[in-house]
DNA sequence: TCAATAATTCGAGTATTATTGAAGCATGGA
DNA sequence: TCCATGCTTCAATAATACTCGAATTATTGA
């Protein structure tokens, strides 16, 4: 990831109402989110909603597919991954040799290992 | 690390300036770097520069200390941690037992293990 | 066809953020 | 003491971002 797509990638997520929404369609996960149950979610209006998922739509941070009259939004796993990538490797202590401590100290301590990774 | 922290810390590395400054402290390491150093780097003016790294240490991701009449700037490698453990915990697929996958997938393969981790 | 529902879009107003250039404040060396 | 250096601060301006409410589009079901 460039430096100026993740700089746009991180200005999408640091804003509050945002980075919930983030979180809810984590949650929520592969079923995804309609944005009525967001919006009940996260005592948002509409059009503040709207607003705000254009801008994570825009940087590929979501995804969105009609159903119906409803507007079911995704989380996009792969562009976080590839931010986390990009922090990991350009804004940590491990892409500094001399530093020997870290910046994912607990990863592989907390959560087990999955088959994927 | 709670929501609107969070949000404020991706606020700060959220521009391609600060998010340059960041990526030059954690190459230099423990030894930091003084704001003209950085300011040629980056071919930044002082002013900007000097603008960029209050935000930056406002967040908590940057410390500095004054020699002699240079100032030294060093990256906070805790904060980081605690963001990326907040982003790893909160906004990725490893949260939702649902999804097998996951957001950290390359660095077990790529970096050795540290002992410090 | 009509009304209700689900979302988005738009324009206006406000707030926040970024850049610029000039001025200011220490510090160190001549 | 005086000047040059390193950096910060300030005021003004420009550019972005956010919120609000009204209008709009599209779909569903009566």
């Amino acid at each position: 990831m460039e430096t100026n797509i993740a700089a746009a990638t991180l200005a999408a997520l640091a804003q509050p109402t945002r980075l919930e929404i983030f979180r809810a369609l984590v949650v929520a996960g592969p079923a995804g989110l309609a944005a009525g149950a967001l919006a009940e979610q996260l005592a948002a209006t509409p059009s503040v909603l709207s607003f705000h998922l254009k801008e994570l739509r825009f940087a590929g941070l979501v995804d969105s597919a009609t159903q119906g009259r409803f507007v079911i939004y995704r989380a996009r796993f792969d562009t976080m991954t590839a931010l986390l990538g990009f922090l990991t490797e350009n804004c940590c202590a491990r892409s500094n040799p001399q530093d020997a401590s870290c910046c994912v100290p607990d990863l592989a301590r907390k959560a087990p290992p999955l088959k994927s990774c």
